[in-house]
DNA sequence: ACCCAGGGTCATA
DNA sequence: TATGACCATGGG
């Protein structure tokens, strides 16, 4: 059935092209950033960052935590989320940069990322699918209440027992869960123009297609 | 003027 | 384990 409804996402959507960025850095300076926040104001913190040479981890720990909050100021939560980049960003290195990450297993790297203050599950997963490129769905309040109205998956499951079971009934890999998660996202923007924003009517589509 | 977005932490019970 | 306060901007 997660199939089927993915199929029916890709054939109304097609495909999304996540992640926006241009390297696996970038990726995960926008995970956090993105945390509670519309990606429009993402981008244009973004654009700041890049304006100041600032999406490399060097230079964002090298600039006062200050301006950095500046720089990012449109993204919402700056002095929260200056840190949170910041905590990143050392961890980034002491691991030893691109190269050594890269060559870890998924569940040391989840670790990894969860131990830093500022990065939690979602954003942990949206890292290690979109920079990392590894086979991990990314559950975000959307998925919830998607599957949890088509009655496959009990949405108020703690976040690690929901991916799980998001995985073990999929059986993705990882071009799979990074195309349903942004279709996903999509989905819920476009059809939630409606006010009551997504409990009625942006399910509705997916959900009489799955009860049939 | 109001609502909330591609969450997470921390204090409290 | 599970709530609640808190963080803050821009677009609808």
């Amino acid at each position: 059935m997660l199939r089927r409804i993915y199929h029916k996402l890709f054939r109304a959507y097609g495909p999304q092209g996540w992640w926006p960025a241009d390297d696996a850095f970038e990726v995960m300076i926008g995970a956090i950033l993105t945390q509670n926040t519309a990606w429009s104001n993402v981008e244009q913190a973004i654009a700041g960052l890049r304006k100041h040479d600032c999406l490399k981890p060097e230079r964002i720990l090298e600039i006062h935590p200050r301006r950095l909050a500046k720089l990012i100021k449109p993204s919402g939560y700056f002095n929260i989320k200056a840190k949170r980049l910041r905590n990143l960003c050392r961890w980034y290195l002491d691991q030893g940069g691109m190269t050594v990450l890269t060559g870890m297993d998924t569940d040391s790297l989840r670790k990894g990322l969860l131990a830093v203050n500022g990065v939690g599950p979602e954003t942990a997963d949206d890292i290690l699918l979109y920079a990392f490129d590894r086979p991990v769905f990314v559950v975000d309040a959307y998925t919830r209440r998607l599957f949890g109205r088509c009655g496959l998956i009990d949405p108020q499951l703690p976040y690690e027992t929901f991916r799980t079971e998001v995985e073990r009934k999929l059986k993705g890999d990882a071009p799979l869960y990074n195309e349903y998660h942004a279709l996903i996202v999509h989905h819920a923007k476009v059809a939630c123009r409606t006010k009551p924003v997504c409990d009625g009517c942006c399910l509705q589509t997916v959900c009489a297609f799955s009860a049939q």
